[in-house]
RNA sequence: CGGGACGUGGCUCAGCCUGGUAGAGCGCUUGGUUUGGGACCAAGAUGUCGCAGGUUCAAAUCCUGUCGUCCCGACCA
């Protein structure tokens, strides 16, 4: 071995220097045969912590990340860990990794560069266009940078594949992934590449699939429970990737890039963009105010809130909003109450769209003569623009909307009689207070972070790509898939987004990057704390501890306040007054100082780290 | 893509309004004194003031452009 030529030599250090700094060179360059990995000796890793906030770091976490040493921004959305990231990260990775191979999931690692064509295939290089990062070869050939891997699987599957009998199967990886987001965030949070565990199951039937479906919903309850999270799953929209099932697991968290309706007496919980209810708190007129509807003058009125004041005094909830988007180019009338909110995810998943976007008052005015803030489906809407209508909206009347004439409206309006609905659709977005479906509950609403995703996909890919197999019967049919993401630095991120206090990180021990942080307050190699330091480190070794010795020359003040910072669970304290009494200081991370003596720390530290360990253990 | 804010040493920021050739704290280096909660004293090093044009005798400062970062939005007519 090559490296044996070049090792360090062992040779004691001379310590002829009084200077303080030729003391410290002298201290780090000896002790190589007890650290065999430099990486367990602070002065010999590198955890760069930051006494300041960073500039550009808005959410605790991502100030934590930077302030503990833990990563280290390239530019937007791009990080380096560093070694104390790096060992949380690869903590997260291992808890995953057990968690799929225990549930059944074969590890695969798949290409991050991909052709185009497989995403011709299977459409989405049309839906996912903008989130695709593409780079062209020397001969100008385009590829894309994966930003997700149901292409590749579905075609290795396609090929690998044709009996129901090699069926069911899971394939899994975790690797880097390629978006291109509109405005990355919050460090880890929103990154253009991102490390994600994603797993993909091929299933002979529905109900196959659903059994899959569930070991990995399963499977995620535990991963995150493992990881020291609190992670709730919710019913979910599928969005661009497709497919009709899907669960998403939130960590509330007030920076959540999500909103969470829940109701706490039945369990519901769903993503806003897909929650239901009973309806809004306030209902809908249903009585006649008149035969027909009558247009009034509202020079200036182009809101719902300035129709609802003086001298109109109409509420919003007796007010038509009509909004006008371009659905897959076409132009598309929306009607939802007036205090209600267009739910654009509910809209495509009803259309089965794929882009969606509001007109603008340019092509407003084009197709209805008026602008935005008098516009209305009861007259001067041509036969050839869909109008869909949100259903608490049914039986309506009474309602006061734009006149499609800029500065009118029309009172007295009831909607089935005076507008023309092509379709009845659940258009709105739930508000807090309502009532739950199941027993009528108020829900709540919260921010969470999306930390996994599971979805039933069912023949989407398999078809488009040709995964299919032979039955028992000699038939061919697709495969029935679904797929599971965890995004994993993210989640590694939430970890650090709820469990902090006002010092630092506090960790869970299942993914701290060290279990211990051992502190001589001296490092002078004479002292008795240093001594004892190196002895306890060797026995907590020997016990299987991950341990990390704070062998800098530093004053205890910064090394506790470090220690805290990057939240190493526990710390034990050697300095030299309670160690003239022979005794040590244990602290939790957020916990209370005990004094032990020192030849009990050993053994106590095992124990709690024993203890701890199995609370988050499979 | 729209709106806003900001780019000054490794980090946090002042200086800009009112142009005159750059500062503080932290960090870093050296020496000394300290040594149980981010020490103190002394002496130092470190900045093309994001970049490019322009105005001016003179630009960190004013103007234009550009690049980058962060925040908000990208349904609420």
């Amino acid at each position: 071995m090559l490296g044996g030529l070049f090792r360090r030599d062992d040779s004691p250090v001379l310590l002829a220097s009084s200077s303080r700094s030729a003391f410290r060179r002298a201290l780090s360059s000896g002790e190589s045969q007890l650290f065999p990995d430099n990486s367990m000796r602070w002065s010999q890793t590198f955890i760069p912590t930051l006494k300041e906030t960073p500039a550009d770091a808005e959410i605790i976490s991502h100030q934590l990340l930077l302030r503990a040493g833990l990563v280290r921004k390239l530019t937007g959305g791009l990080y380096t860990f560093l070694p104390m990231g790096l060992r949380s990260l690869k903590k997260v990775e291992a808890i995953v990794r057990a968690e799929m191979d225990r549930a059944g999931a074969i590890e695969v690692l798949m290409p991050a560069l991909q052709p185009p064509e497989i995403w011709h295939q299977s459409g989405r290089y049309q839906t996912m266009m903008d989130a695709l990062y593409k780079v062209k070869d020397r001969a100008n050939k385009e590829w894309v940078l994966g930003p997700t891997h149901e292409e590749v699987i579905t075609h290795l599957v396609a090929n690998e594949f044709n009996s129901y009998r090699q069926l069911p199967r899971n394939f899994y990886q975790i690797q880097l992934k390629f978006r291109d987001e509109i405005r990355p965030r919050f460090g880890l949070m929103r990154a253009k590449e991102f490390i994600m565990k994603d797993a993909y199951s091929f299933d002979v039937s529905d109900e196959a699939a659903m059994v899959s479906y569930r070991k990995m919903y399963d499977a995620y309850i535990r991963i995150f429970a493992r990881c020291g999270l609190r992670a709730f799953p919710v019913e979910a929209d599928t969005g661009v990737i497709g497919g009709n099932y899907s669960h998403e697991f939130m960590v509330p968290a007030e920076t959540g890039e999500n909103d969470v309706a829940y109701c706490e007496s039945s369990g519901y919980a769903a993503n806003i963009e897909k929650a239901v209810s009973r309806g809004p708190s306030v209902s809908t007129p249903a009585d006649s105010s008149g035969p027909a509807p009558e247009k009034f003058p509202t020079p200036g009125v182009v809101t719902i809130d300035a129709l609802a004041k003086a001298p109109f005094h109409v509420p919003p909830s007796h007010q038509i909003k009509t909004l006008v988007y371009m659905v897959d180019s076409k132009l598309t009338v929306l009607l939802v109450r007036g205090d209600d909110q267009l739910n654009e995810p509910k809209l495509i998943a009803q259309l089965g769209s794929i882009a969606v976007r509001p007109a603008t008052a340019d092509e407003i005015f084009a197709a209805l003569g008026a602008h935005p803030g008098s516009l209305g489906a009861v007259t001067g809407v041509p036969a050839s623009i869909p109008v869909y209508a949100d259903r608490v909206l049914q039986g309506a009347k009474g309602m006061t909307t734009g006149a499609n004439e800029d500065g009118h409206h029309y009172r007295h309006v009831e909607i089935e009689r005076d507008i023309r609905i092509t379709q009845w659709l659940d258009l709105r977005t739930v508000q807090a207070g309502e009532l739950s479906v199941q027993v009528g509950s108020p829900l709540k609403i919260r921010r969470a972070i999306e930390v996994g995703h599971v979805f039933k996909l069912g023949t989407k890919y398999s078809e488009k790509l040709n995964a299919t197999f032979l039955s028992e019967d000699g038939q061919r049919h697709p495969m029935v898939m679904g797929c599971y993401g965890i995004g994993v630095t993210r989640t590694l991120q939430a970890v650090i987004e709820q469990c902090q206090d006002k010092d630092g990180i506090l960790w869970p021990l299942s993914v701290a990057p060290f279990e211990v942080c051992l502190s001589p307050l001296s490092v002078v190699p004479t002292s008795p704390a240093w001594q004892l330091a190196q002895r306890l480190y060797a026995e907590l070794e020997a016990a299987g501890i991950q341990v990390l010795l704070d062998d800098r020359d530093e004053r205890p003040g910064v090394k506790f306040k470090d220690s805290e910072l990057v939240g190493f669970p526990l710390r034990l304290a050697i300095g030299e007054k309670s160690l003239a009494k022979g005794e040590v200081e244990l602290k939790v991370r957020g916990g209370t100082l005990q004094v032990v003596k020192a030849e009990e720390a050993v053994q106590r530290i095992v124990d709690w780290v024993h203890s701890e360990r199995a609370k988050f253990a499979a």
